[in-house]
This record gives structure tokens, C-alpha cells and sequence, in this order.
DNA sequence: AATAGTTTTGCAAATGTTTTCATTTTTTTC
DNA sequence: GAAAAAAATGAAAACATTTGCAAAACTATT
């Protein structure tokens, strides 16, 4: 069935077996209207009997393109950027690229590196997460001409074209939110803010929102922990156990804030009754939780389908102008965030 | 800074700034203690100066390897893939391969198609998950000799090497623990079983376990939902609108889990009191649920970094014979799946 | 200083394609 | 049925690298 000889067959194998020359067999493929009917079946018969694929390498040394876009991630592992990726994957499919995966784990050399690695195989763009890369990075890019999209992120003065949000406005939103509702007790929960600039634009806009209304967020109620419900549920536990509540816990992103709520409901505190939450992001799940969490929204599956579409009309047509595309953030106001409660006479005890 | 001529430098160009051959250039990459520490020295300034990067398509029509490893997924976009993802990629990585992504949102025709797109890219090896797939896609691979993985499944008699749980066994884990719990009027939640042979192994084995306490699934309660929190929200509130209501839940995975948990607190059910519900993953975040989901431990980094190393190990020494592994499912009991409630006069209404 | 041995380097062929240009074959037109 | 035009094909160069082999340049030994 397959074939005769367990060498991978080649373009000249194919042409042989067809009684043709290698370069009608490449024709056959790239401009298949060029070689007449009567050929182009005696060709694709041999193709198929010695199991031919061709060969994307040997192509991308002329010059073609290699078909595979580069995305450089800090994690898969985030309900975020797994839908992120998604969108993006789908889309870049699309125009026929693949995706060549890697992950850095927050470390900017590391993103370097992955990038040198990326240029070496000669993809024909790359999507960077967020604005914040080393210089390296940047002038690697600049320098070797590589298309290249800062995405998730966005900022009019953006050194890339960029698509995405707009993180210091959804902190804005939602510190403003939470302020205009009477909140002047508020704690943060956020994830580690080095090398992520999403979560540190995010928490400047918040104590920007809250100091705009006269109220700052406490040393001792500033949460940093590891992006997971787990890590979120205990540093709020720790929170809570204190008698010195906060009215308001803002979450730097959902998963944050459904650990939030967890710990609240296991120790029995009302929200919004006692205390409120609002997180950013607006994950699948959180309209559903109970009750349902109030966020900003950020367009994930949006932001990946433009960015696959930008960077592929950046490699096609150097359609550098309208690459860039802001998703505003947008308030989603649910149940988990209220008016601030009337004040008790003294703290609740445990 | 950069460079003379905005062309991009090849190793001839850089021999050429060195004053060497292009043959020593070559082999200060790959062999560089075949040269002499001064030639070193020049041709490392010359790269560094013309901004030199290596391009893996001309090395890799030598029959060296690409360095890149296909994974084909049916979508980026669920919690436990991407922690398997995210744990193969820091897992290969460290082999110093690439991960080539793609998804086909479970079509196996298309993820046959993009099967030969990788085979066309020539990675050195390609990991798929489960073990459904086209006969066109397993011939392919075989006919191809392509290192080649089955992820996240677990079988025996699987036709090619595989890595992680069997479903089944893990379905079987669950319907045994709640029959035992005494519960005979049991409802099911699972995502779409077409082409999607970890559902519906579970789900058989669920029944099975069932069956062999002398119970089945009525045709009204087997719930077949997408795999989102809100779907299975609203599969459950309509399950439960009912005056006739299961004793327990049991659902295809914890997302729909979550999902379940969401509806009955909604509707001041009480878990476990009077309904049960268990998920099947033991993703992130289940342990903190409130309460606490009873659920079948399938450990997805374990897998995702065991199934690296195995391909790794296919590609660079071929070592066939270690490469499946079985991560057995685990039951762990939590707080959402308790005994049968006591039978009460008359069913209850809304 | 000549020889043998070792280290370092360059030449040229090879890898699997695409593409330009020239040649051959086929079709159309008169 | 010949000439002109159009279509189909092939030969060879090009792409960026690696590698086997041979030549050249050093070192060590006498």
C-alpha cells in the first residue's frame, strides 16, 4: 500500500515514478493550473502511492514563507490566556499559519531566548503578551525585521502595534466602581506584579481610583499571591480573621476573586451583605458563580481573533496601520458588589 | 549598531566578515571544539555584529532534526488541556524542542489535516490526544515513521505508545463510590461524546457501576451539555425544576461540576444534603469550592511532563518500549457527595 | 632543521525545494 | 499543411546550511 522502500520519498522520487521532472512535480503544487490535466494525475497518483509530503523546510530556504507564527506566552496555564490562545490559534489557522508555542514563566530572559529560538526557526511573525519585554527582545525584533504584535495589552504609545485592553482603564473602572458605591475600606488581592504589567497597571489604577475618593489601601491589606483560587482563598482566610474588616476585596482577576468568595462563604460573611468583591477579566464562570461575580470585562476570544488577524495582514501585506486595535474594558456590575453596609457599632467578632 | 545592509545575514556573509570559510562557521556552532580560540573569538564578533541568526530550515533538510514537536489538541480552551499543555511544553523544552500547536475543536478529519502539517513542517515527533482518531491519521503516522504519542488517555491495546489515565477506570471510581453511597436515583451531566472517547468512556463506565448495583441512568436525566460552567448551570436547573429529583449528580468533569454546584446553590438545594454531586478532572480550584467537590483525580502535569520525556526519548533514542505510562485515576472524597438522604413522605416542591 | 603527528581550515558535494529561462509540444489560424 | 501562437515541460541555478575529505598550518620530536 505504502510504499516500496522505507526512505522518505522526495520530490525526485515522485518525479520519477511519474515520468516527469522535479519541477513539474513542484509546479503540479504551487500552480497547478500550469501543467495539464493528463500530468497532473499521473502526479498525484505518484504522490499518493509513495506517500510524498513535502518538504516546508526546503521551501523556506527560497525565501517562502514558513508558515508558523510565533506566541510567546508567560503561561498556558490561566484560564485566560488558555481562551486567548484559542481564539488566536483559530484564527491564524485560518491564513494557514501554525502556531509555534512557548512558554517563559514570567522571566524575560527567558522570553529572549524563546525568541532567538523562534527566529531561528524562521517564523514569519510574533505575538508577544503585554508591553513589558527586555530592550534585547525589542531590538532583536527591530533588527531582524520580524513582525511582530504586543498582544492583550494595549497603550497608544505602544513601541509594536498592539491589541488589546486597556489594563490601567479596567483598574480605573473598577476602583471607581467599587468607590462610587461608598467603599472606603478597601483591600487588594493580586498576583505577583514583577515582570507582569498587566497585573501592576491594574492595581495602579485601582489605588488611583480610591485615592481620587480620599481612601488608600492599607500596607496590611494589600494581598500579593500566586494566581490560583487556592492561593487567593488562603491569603483572604488570613485577611478575615483579623477583626479590622475591610467593606470591599478587589480581586486582580477572577480566578482571584472566586477564591475570594470561597473563603467568604466558608466563614460565613455575606457578600455583598458584609463585605463586597469584584475581580477583572470576566472568565467563563464568573457570570455564573454564586453570586455572580462583578468584573470588568476584557474580550479575550475578541482580542485573539484580531491579533491573528493583524499579524497575518502584517506578513501578507505589511499592513503595519491598522494592525493595532483597543478593546475597551467594561464594567460588568453583578451581584458580588454593593453599597458599603452601615457601619456596626463595634467590629463583629469571629 | 546592527548591521551594514538591512539584508539578512547568512553564515556566508558572517565567514565573510571573519575571514573564514562558511565551512568554520558551520562548525563553530556545532562542533566548536573543533576550532581554534582566536578564529572563535572573530567569527563570534562577526555574528554578533551582522546580528547572525542560525536558520534551522537549511539545517533541517540535512536530515538533522527540526527540534520542533507536533501537539494537536482538540482545544486549547478547557482548564485541564491547558495544564497539560502548559506542563509538555516546560517538560519538552527542556530537550530543547519547540512545541508546533494546533487545535480541530474534535473533528478528526481536521485533525488529520493538521496532522500532515506538521509532517509537512517535519517535526521530529507528534503527540495527539486520547486514542480516537482516523485510521487515515494512524496509517499516516505509521507509513511516515513519525514518533508519535497518544496524551491523556490510558489503554493497554493502544496502537501506539500512551501516556495517562484510563477513563474508564476513572468513570468506574465514581459510580462505585456513589452507589455505595446508597444512591439509585442518579443523574448525569457530560460534554458531547462524538469524537470525544474520554466522555464517553466515562460515561459507559459510570453506567456500568450503576448497573452492577442494579440501577440505571433514566433517559430524562443523562444531561449532555458543552463543557462550560453556564451550560451545565442551565442543564441543571432544568433538571431540578422537576418535582422528581435525583439523589446525586454525577458529572463528566469538574467544570460541569462547578456548573452543577452553581444551579443547586441557586436554588437552596442543599449539597450534600439533599443532592450529591462529584466531578471527574480534580482541576485547580475544586478543592476550594464551597463546598468541596468530591471528584477523580487525573493528574494533568504529571502526565503532560511524563508524556514529553517519553517522545523525547522516541526521537532521540527510540525508545519505544518505556514510553506509555499509566497515571492511575484517584478517588478523593470531599465534602459534596455524601450518603443517600432519608427517603421523605412526598417528593418536595419548588 | 627535518620529520612525524596533530590541529585547524577550506573545498566541494549534498540536502529538497522553487523558479527563470529555454525548449519542446500542442493548438490555432490562415 | 505551414506558420504563428500558446501551453507544457525540463535543465540548471539558487536557497542556507552541513560534512567528508583533503590540504594547510601548526607542534612536538628527534
Amino acid at each position: 500500500m505504502t510504499d516500496i522502500n522505507s526512505k522518505r520519498a522526495d520530490i525526485i522520487a515522485v518525479a520519477k515514478a511519474a515520468k516527469v521532472s522535479a519541477s513539474t512535480v513542484s509546479r503540479n503544487f504551487n500552480h497547478p493550473d500550469l501543467v495539464k490535466a493528463s500530468t497532473r494525475k499521473r502526479i498525484d497518483a505518484a504522490v499518493r502511492r509513495l506517500g510524498y509530503i513535502r518538504n516546508r523546510a526546503a521551501q523556506t530556504i527560497h525565501g517562502i514563507r514558513s508558515g508558523t507564527v510565533g506566541l510567546i506566552v508567560p503561561t498556558v496555564d490561566q484560564a485566560i490566556f488558555a481562551e486567548l490562545i484559542e481564539s488566536f490559534s483559530e484564527a491564524i489557522e485560518e491564513f494557514g499559519f501554525t502556531i509555534l508555542l512557548a512558554s517563559h514563566g514570567y522571566s524575560l530572559d527567558r522570553e529572549y531566548g524563546l525568541t532567538r529560538k523562534m527566529l531561528e526557526h524562521r517564523v514569519d511573525g510574533i505575538a508577544l503578551i503585554g508591553m513589558d519585554h527586555s530592550d534585547d527582545t525589542y531590538e532583536l525584533l527591530a533588527q531582524q525585521g520580524m513582525p511582530a504584535l504586543l498582544l492583550w495589552n494595549y497603550a497608544k504609545d505602544a513601541p509594536l502595534p498592539c491589541v488589546g485592553s486597556d489594563n490601567y482603564m479596567a483598574g480605573r473602572l473598577i476602583g471607581e466602581h467599587v468607590a462610587s458605591l461608598g467603599h472606603r475600606s478597601v483591600a487588594a488581592v493580586f498576583p505577583p506584579m514583577a515582570g507582569n504589567d498587566r497585573a501592576s497597571q491594574r492595581f495602579a489604577a485601582v489605588a488611583d481610583a480610591l485615592a481620587s475618593a480620599g481612601c488608600g489601601i492599607p500596607k496590611d491589606w494589600r494581598m500579593e499571591t500566586p494566581y490560583s483560587v487556592a492561593a487567593a482563598k488562603v491569603a483572604v482566610e488570613e485577611l478575615i480573621a483579623s477583626a479590622n474588616r475591610p467593606t470591599a476585596i478587589i480581586c486582580g482577576n477572577d480566578v482571584l476573586a472566586w477564591g475570594t468568595l470561597h473563603a467568604l462563604v466558608r466563614h460565613g460573611v455575606g457578600v455583598p451583605g458584609e463585605i463586597s468583591v469584584t475581580g477583572i477579566g470576566d472568565f467563563n464562570g464568573s457570570k455564573e458563580f454564586e453570586p455572580s461575580l462583578t468584573t470588568i470585562r476584557i474580550p479575550a476570544r475578541a482580542i485573539g481573533s484580531k491579533a491573528a488577524k493583524s499579524i497575518a495582514g502584517i506578513i501578507i501585506s505589511d499592513e503595519r496601520t491598522q494592525a493595532s486595535a483597543h478593546f475597551s474594558p467594561e464594567l460588568i456590575v453583578r451581584a458580588t458588589c454593593g453599597p458599603v453596609p452601615d457601619p456596626r457599632p463595634g467590629p463583629r467578632q469571629g
